[in-house]
DNA sequence: CGCTCCGTTGAAACGGTTCAACCCACGTGG
DNA sequence: CCACGTGGGTTGAACCGTTTCAACGGAGCG
């Protein structure tokens, strides 16, 4: 497959002429990344953005004492690094490829330079980064509001309403990467899953947890009860 | 002042031609909000968004024991509720007048149609969102990497930044706000403060704060020095 | 086999919050 | 004009959630 048509099928293109697509293409690179490898660092200068073609990435940024904290993952058909497209500064964060990855770097010039004919592609990109928003108001709250137990409860339901066996969940990372995106440690999140388990919330095997009852869990989501 | 010349003097609308200013003038609203009052509560349907004329506006979160987590201040010329414009669901969050404030209200299909038009405007509106995107990173990063001295440090040199006097600096919020703004409760905060004047970084009168070693406070805000 | 990485568990230490008391500046009403 | 209440700020002591440090078990892999 070439890079004009797997540019189609991103939601972010989603209703622009083929022939702008072909105009993006010819500008754009395929990379890949192995596991674990660098995307771009912090404070990085910034020639474009990246669309995720396939496996996955992470944003993140460490502390000066080496913990580290997960912005967001992101998947297949999401775009990373869009935010230092639009504003004079390199980037905020670091992102790492989290396993193998193929990604599309697509040249800020050229971008802008679409933006500015198409209106469409403005108002998909002003709704990636309207959502992106909203992801980052709910991790301050749960930082900054609840406690580590609501934070997990929180994920856990997050996770059951995008999963087809809602009580059924599969965690595809590691639960270190969970606890980094979660704001804590491993010791912390493994003790209170040990916790969850023996009020019977939900049962752990590995990565594999089963929500056993909902409700409570909601309300340790919302702080309502305590652990 | 008419409703267009207020609006022309935005950057939002910077290098925007004149009759579409009058345009969205025609359907846009003046409005006016005593001190505390509610502008709109987190998941309020959204018809529209914000832009701050005088006064003072501020987001924020409440926990469900009465925490509240200050997301952001905003001031003439910024605008407020603009992310719930571009995703269909209510506000991420709740705002409210710190003072009398006027605004003026933008309602979302005009704006979202005056964008379709002029690429320059969704241009203006990505940046602005880019903007607030990196504000949110380093809420992120003081909150789950830095404690609270750091956290206080970091919006210290801040505001030095963005002063005349740079090491002279006036607090424009109650040390209450500041305290939901850095994450914690005043108790604390006070505490740091004496702290941080005990150890000679600063000197603290009322909302008078002088720095006095900006060097060390650097050291702080990046968690190389512990207080 | 032995190494490394991930996860788990325990005990001690720490940062921050909670609760309570108190001070001061300010505005209001008698 | 003074008495009073109110809101913002400060301080102390007890408490609590989380981290830290250390040790250990198991899975996967060269």
């Amino acid at each position: 497959m070439n890079l004009a048509d797997r540019l189609a099928k991103l939601p972010l293109f989603k209703g622009l002429p083929a022939s702008q697509i072909q105009e993006i293409a010819k500008v754009s690179l395929l990379k890949k990344y192995a596991k674990g490898e660098n995307i771009f660092s912090e404070g990085d200068e910034n020639y474009g953005f990246y669309v995720i073609i396939s496996g996955r990435a992470k944003v993140f940024k460490l502390s000066s004492e080496g913990k580290e904290q997960i912005f967001h993952f992101f998947a297949a058909g999401d775009t990373l690094g869009e935010v230092s497209v639009f504003t004079d500064q390199g980037f905020p964060a670091s992102a790492a490829a989290d396993e193998e990855t193929t990604a599309i770097f697509i040249p800020r010039a050229s971008f802008i330079e679409l933006i500015r004919r198409d209106p469409t592609l403005a108002l998909n990109m002003l709704g990636i980064l309207s959502l992106r928003l909203r992801k980052f108001a709910t991790l301050v709250e749960d930082l900054s509001l609840k406690e580590v137990p609501g934070r997990l409860a929180a994920h856990l339901l997050y996770l059951s309403e995008k999963t087809y066996s809602p009580d059924d969940l599969r965690l595809d990372i590691s639960k270190t990467q969970l606890a980094a995106l979660l704001g804590t440690i491993p010791e912390t999140l493994s003790r209170i899953m040990t916790k969850m388990g023996k009020a019977g919330l939900i049962n752990v095997e590995g990565s594999l947890i089963r929500i056993l009852n909902e409700k409570t869990l909601t309300k340790v989501a919302r702080g309502e009860v305590k652990l």
